[in-house]
DNA sequence: CTCGGTGCAAAGAGTTTGCAATCCG
DNA sequence: CGGATTGCAAACTCTTTGCACCGAG
């Protein structure tokens, strides 16, 4: 009985409805693509394989969605240094992570190695920078730039 | 115009020099702009400041120059949110800090208290990453998402 | 039935590129 | 002098918006 599977745990039809918004299959198209890959896409990549799922999907309501859910913080939208953004899912099955980015091809490699230990410290300078600079904090980011394997 | 006399200690004209690159009065303009502040300009911005130095500047010439100076490393490119790139100089009057980033105005704080301690941590993560990505690393981000005090 | 949601086409905005003239070294 | 650099305008690409229709609840 694997555990983490879509439909199951997560309710997306609540929390869209939480926001006042609704559930549409448009929308569960690009939770479906996000859900089910561990790459970092652009809206045009989830677009093409949204409409694998659903060829009714407009590369419109890819955008429209993203934004929503990330305003709903439950997608992270990621600077790879190329000049389109990319999403991933706050929640997915990858688990919490940084990444690593290279600077000539935009890769971006997923690590989540020794991160314990730096969400442990970043978590106390949270606490400290929230009441420092009046500044109430959802997430962090941290990331490595420099040259993969391949490009070398 | 006494030109390379870029704030004494900086080298400017030996930096581009050492990449196969010319000293020219467009890029001293973008550099002393880059000098002169402690914000995050956009290229636009950075273009109206630099035109005021010096008037023969044109905005091709300010996005060519930032990205020479990136590949060189002497110039960060920052995404604060909204869609256009944001630029620091990499050593800069302010020194190794990160920032908040305000998920509402897009307005980016930046700090240097406690991040002794972040810095250390990142260079022992960075030891092991490298060798196990098999990933050369250059340089960090840490960033801090949420809402600022002038959003709340 | 009521709004929120949608697709399409067109607009918008930031960034890049082609090219002839210009300037650095 | 020779190649790097520049400004301008046009081209490009990603993203957003206006609008009439559709559909979830």
């Amino acid at each position: 009985m694997g555990r983490g599977n879509c439909h199951g745990q997560e309710n997306w039809h609540g929390k869209f409805h939480g926001f006042g918004c609704r559930m549409t299959a448009g929308r569960e198209a690009v939770i479906t693509v996000l859900q089910g890959t561990k790459d970092h896409l652009s809206a045009d990549e989830i677009f093409i394989k949204a409409r694998r799922i659903n060829p009714d999907v407009g590369l419109t309501t890819v955008y429209r969605t993203l934004e929503r859910l990330s305003e709903m913080g439950e997608v992270h939208s990621l600077d790879s240094g190329d000049k389109r953004a990319r999403f991933e899912l706050a929640n997915n099955e990858k688990g919490h992570h940084h990444h690593l980015v290279c600077t000539k091809c935009n890769r971006m490699i997923d690590y989540d190695d020794f991160i314990d230990d730096e969400v442990k410290l970043l978590q106390e300078s949270e606490k400290k920078l929230s009441k420092k600079y009046d500044f109430t904090i959802n997430s962090h980011l941290i990331q490595f730039y420099g040259i993969c394997d391949n490009c070398k």
